[in-house]
DNA sequence: TATGCTTCCTGTAGTCGCTACAGGATCAAG
DNA sequence: CTTGATCCTGTAGCGACTACAGGAAGCATA
C-alpha cells in the first residue's frame, strides 16, 4: 500500500496526473486512510503504469480507458484490442506523411533564405500566389 | 470591401476562426459597417491567408503573429523570419522521428495479434515487465 | 408589406491532456 | 515544538479552435 507520491514514482505518472485520471474515470478510485489520503495498491499502481504505456504509444485516455476495462473484464475482446492498435497505427502513419509533406515545404522554403534575391525570400515564398 | 462570410470563403480560414483571431490580436480589427457589421478590405484578407499558410506549416499562432507584424513593419528582420523557419524545420524532424518510433513500436505490438499464443497477446504486451 | 431564410452579432462553454496554482490540513523528523 | 515535506480540494490556464445560445439585421419571394 503507497501514497499517491510513491504511486507516482513508480509509475511514472506525474500526481496531479494521477489525480486528473482519478477524476476523469480513467481509473478506478483508490481507497482512503483514516485521514483521508489515497492508498494505492499494487495493482492499482500497475493500472497507472499500464495508462502511461498506452499514452506513450500515442493512445488517447479513452482508449486507454477501454484496454484497461477489457483487461479487468472476463472474457477479454481481443479483436477490438486489435481494432485499437491497428487504428493508432493508421492514425501514426498518416501523421508520418503529413508531418514529411510539412517537412518538404519548410526545408524548401527555408532554403530560400540562402538566396537573397528579394528583401526576405521566406516572407515573399508565404505571401505568393 | 468583403463581409466576414466573403472573408471566410477566400481566406479559406473559418468564421468562428476569423473571430477567434481578431479577440487575440493574431490580425487587427477589420472596420465595421453602419450596422455594425466588420467589413474586410482585400489586403485585410490576404492577412488572414498569409497565417493559414503559417498554420498550415506548423507555425504556432504567436510565430504567424509575429511574421505577419514583420511583414507590415519598415524593415523586414529577414534573420528572425530564417530562424522561425529553422526552428519549425527542427520541431518538424524531431516530431517525424518520434512518431517513427511509435510506429515501430505499434507494428510490433500489433503483430502479436496474429500468433494466438495467448488469450491477448497485444494486451499481455502491454501488462508486461 | 409580411414572411421566412440566411447571415451576422456577442458571449460563453466545451474539446484534449495535462499542469499549476491557492489555501489549507496533516505527517515525520529533529 | 517547529520545520518542511507531503497531502487534500477546487479552480484556472494552456493552444487552437469549435459549437452553441439568443438575438438583430439583411435579402428574396409571395
Amino acid at each position: 500500500m503507497a501514497t499517491i507520491g510513491e504511486a507516482s514514482l513508480r509509475s511514472g505518472v506525474g500526481i496531479e496526473t494521477i489525480r486528473y485520471y482519478e477524476r476523469k474515470g480513467i481509473v478506478p478510485k483508490p481507497g482512503r486512510s483514516g485521514n483521508g489520503r489515497r492508498v494505492y495498491s499494487p495493482s492499482e499502481i500497475a493500472n497507472l503504469r499500464f495508462v502511461k504505456r498506452c499514452r506513450d504509444l500515442g493512445f488517447p485516455l479513452h482508449v486507454a480507458s477501454r484496454l484497461l476495462v477489457i483487461s479487468m473484464g472476463e472474457q477479454v475482446s481481443c479483436g477490438e484490442v486489435q481494432d485499437f492498435g491497428q487504428a493508432q497505427l493508421m492514425e501514426t502513419r498518416s501523421k508520418i506523411a503529413e508531418l514529411e509533406n510539412l517537412r518538404t515545404a519548410l526545408e524548401e522554403l527555408v532554403s530560400n533564405c540562402e538566396e537573397g534575391s528579394t528583401n526576405c525570400p521566406m516572407l515573399e515564398k508565404l505571401w505568393s500566389q
